[in-house]
DNA sequence: TAAAGCATGTAAGAGGTTACATGATTGG
DNA sequence: CCAATCATGTAACCTCTTACATGCTTTA
């Protein structure tokens, strides 16, 4: 995951590691420490990712290779996994400028149909809650889950309404 | 982390690892796998925190001992370290009800004063990022990240103010 | 010129996932 | 009786954090 979110940022151009760190924190749910960030780049640059501009630098700037840009593509196309869902999905949507736009609007549905079971389940886990006399406390960390939930949802359709502007639906073709 | 969880569920009644790693995952923000749970429960007997009560049944039941409860005080009581905070946070408050109303309080009030300047912050970034002319989708996420800093920060005064109701103000002390 | 922050890096270890293995129990 | 699910456990591996070390650059 970590790999993703540095090749997408260097594809909008040439950053050095401590600028990495920085952008990734601006993501806001993307926070590393410097002993995952260093490490990763030296991967990165030895399976030819990624090629140090100016290597002798103190300021070690990093542009993506072609390879690299490969690599990108093909995980920004590999759908979701398991855990870590949610935020495998943020960083996706934080590189959507690198996908087509057909493709865009499948991601953003697929997203959807995940949540929905889990706004079936958390609701269930509230009501249930309520029930039992759970305390309030515990009560008001299960009822911001579901709100979180709603409003992911929510989030989604007006990403998805974008992405049908950016990619308007196949005239003469009904699901 | 998981053993903080773990001893919080215990407290509350003998339970067997699924039932745990089920309950974990209704809290909906800590999903583990069993080869992280089940090693966990070894250890936390080990240490003499839990004990199992029927250690050959097919369902291995545990409970918290006395060490356990006083460990998990501890552990309730130690405050915030760094990265990982919000999970912390929102493990803490699953268990209040083992935490004195007054100190309740307490953690509310340092958790609201640790999200003031994060709000600032992605403020700061989305304001930059919309004069940067950044794309749609990335705004999105920021903009997301914004709302959700703002409504913690609510439901976070909306908890203090269920808080006070518990542990009211000492007459006669103004601050 | 000293302090604060920028910038890169390493080593040890904690903590987790994945995959696998095993067996009991329940439901159709 | 067969499949699905419940339930526990292990081993290999991966990723990240913490703590440390180092040196440059900017600012007061």
């Amino acid at each position: 995951m970590l790999d993703l979110a540095l090749l997408g940022l260097l594809r909008r151009g040439p950053r050095h590691g401590y600028d990495l760190k920085r952008l990734l924190g601006e993501l806001g749910f993307m926070r590393v420490s410097f002993g995952a960030l260093y490490p990763a780049l030296r991967r990165l640059e030895k399976r030819g990712w990624i090629a140090a501009l100016r290597p002798a630098a103190r300021r070690k700037a990093y542009r993506l290779t072609a390879d690299g840009r490969a690599a990108l593509d093909d995980l920004l196309a590999h759908a979701g996994d398991e855990l870590e869902e949610d935020r495998r999905f943020q960083l996706r949507l934080a590189f959507f400028e690198f996908i087509e736009p057909r493709r865009r609007l499948e991601i953003l549905k697929r997203r959807r149909s995940q949540l929905l079971p889990l706004r079936a389940q958390t609701g269930k886990v509230l009501r249930r809650a309520e029930a039992a006399g759970t305390d309030p406390y515990t009560l008001a960390l299960i009822r911001h889950n579901v709100a979180r939930v709603e409003a992911d949802i929510q989030w989604l359709d007006d990403l998805i309404a974008l992405a049908r502007t950016e990619a308007p639906p196949q005239p003469g073709r009904s699901s």
